[in-house]
DNA sequence: AAGTGGTCTAGACCACTAT
DNA sequence: TAGTGGTCTAGACCACTTT
């Protein structure tokens, strides 16, 4: 027995580097993250006040809330004015997915190809008059493209953009390396926003063709629609991929 | 003409209005996010250095900085330390989905029913055996349930948890309202984290059957594994929905 | 009344980038 | 060297909750 080991809880072993390049407030919410990966306070309890550890680990008010904060970011923790903070318990319906596996198969490496299969003006039918706000009839720019690794399909893709020769976004469309840039941080300065959905599908006859594959086969599906800053649609279009050859993985609670 | 026309865009029309409950760094990120969707400032543009942000609207550089950061967690804008802060073009990499979609479907209302169709104690095979760190052969509770809208069926669960008459949380998942519970904020506390993966998926005769569709049809398929705090799974298990009944949804850059 | 989180100040110092 | 973002202080005041 040693003269310290007296109370460990109550004085942590645990301390802020200021020599380190690790800042104090992520240096602090590590710390607290660890604390509670640990089991030193359990999901519902609550954590020490702000002016404890302000005093506990020698640091500013401001320092300790930025930590805080931090960990509500990360949903280890929720904090309630005038009651306290709190860790909260794992809540499987925070859990949220990426789009980064998604990004690796775009990334341009070896193996990768993107090949232009069909490029036609076609008249607006209902369905995409209506979601490229336009007149039944009205001129679209159909694109047909297929993603491919190492000569073997991944991804399909379908669009229809609207005809308009004014608009510099048709040409880098068209071009297709543009489908890179929406992976990517290339030029699409053009487009303030978009809505995605993601949907599980049957391939179609064509589909399964194109994608090398026989039916009945899953895929997923992801719809898009881009916006420019002036609100309007200028896009609609499809990513159909086989559902053997991607899926989508993520973690909740806390790490290690 | 009024003598207050000239140069409009030095002298900006915005302010913060300190009466307001909202906080200053919330109102300042929202005008900031405003002007960057009416064009004032383009992807690629450089904002305002902090410095000048402190003087145009009045406020302490840690404000004009909590409102920076705002923007940075949105993805609207990116900073460079000794450069500036700049606005970002729009990226589908950076689209994330979360589960709210599902955790409706859980909400206990009107029309909702979780159904047990079935509790055992069933041997591991070799493949739930290495995912729980069993041996094959060792016992688990083999459990599946239906959960239903309006007599629909719209999930089938099947979920293999270890048998350990010592641990709570195995009466706790036995209860059929565990399941609201993974997705609400109730008494899962033993749980510290998860992995989740989403695929797409082809029903299988049974599961058709279950869930009152015919073959072929896609589907979505969430597996699950939840560890405790000593980092031992506790459970394996995939929910399973009818493609036609759930799509997930999200945005991407400046909403409105 | 006491304790809690939430906002905000008016600076300081540092690290980095450009010129 | 000047300008930029990044961190941090040592308080102040407020809103809210609990006792």
């Amino acid at each position: 027995m040693t003269i310290n080991e007296g109370s460990p809880a109550a004085q942590p072993i645990d301390f802020i580097d200021r020599s380190l390049y690790e800042p104090a407030y992520v240096q602090l919410a590590n710390i607290l993250r660890r604390q509670i990966a640990e089991g030193l306070f359990r999901p519902g309890d609550q954590l020490p006040s702000e002016a404890q550890l302000c005093r506990r680990y020698g640091v500013s008010p401001m320092t300790v809330r930025r930590s805080i904060n931090l960990l509500v970011d990360q949903d280890v923790v929720s904090t309630a004015q005038g009651r306290g903070t709190f860790v909260k318990a794992l809540e499987l319906s925070q859990a949220s997915f990426d789009l980064q596996e998604l990004q690796e198969l775009f990334k341009p490496g070896a193996g990768t190809d993107i090949r232009l299969l069909d490029v036609r003006i076609v008249p607006a039918d209902a369905a995409t008059a209506h979601r490229l706000n336009l007149k039944v009839g009205e001129n679209t720019i159909y694109i047909r493209r297929l993603l491919s690794k190492n000569e073997e399909p991944i991804f399909y893709h379908r669009e229809y953009l609207i005809y308009d020769p004014k608009l510099p976004i048709v040409e880098a469309e068209m071009d297709v390396t543009a489908l890179q840039g929406l992976f990517a941080n290339v030029d699409n300065a053009l487009l303030k926003r978009g809505e995605l959905t993601v949907m599980a599908t049957l391939l179609t006859e064509d589909e399964a063709k194109i994608l090398h594959t026989i039916l009945p086969s899953a895929a997923f599906c992801l719809e898009h629609i881009f916006f420019d800053f002036d609100d309007r649609p200028i896009s609609v279009g499809w990513f159909i991929c086989r559902a053997d050859r991607i899926h989508f993985t993520t973690k909740v609670g806390l790490d290690q």
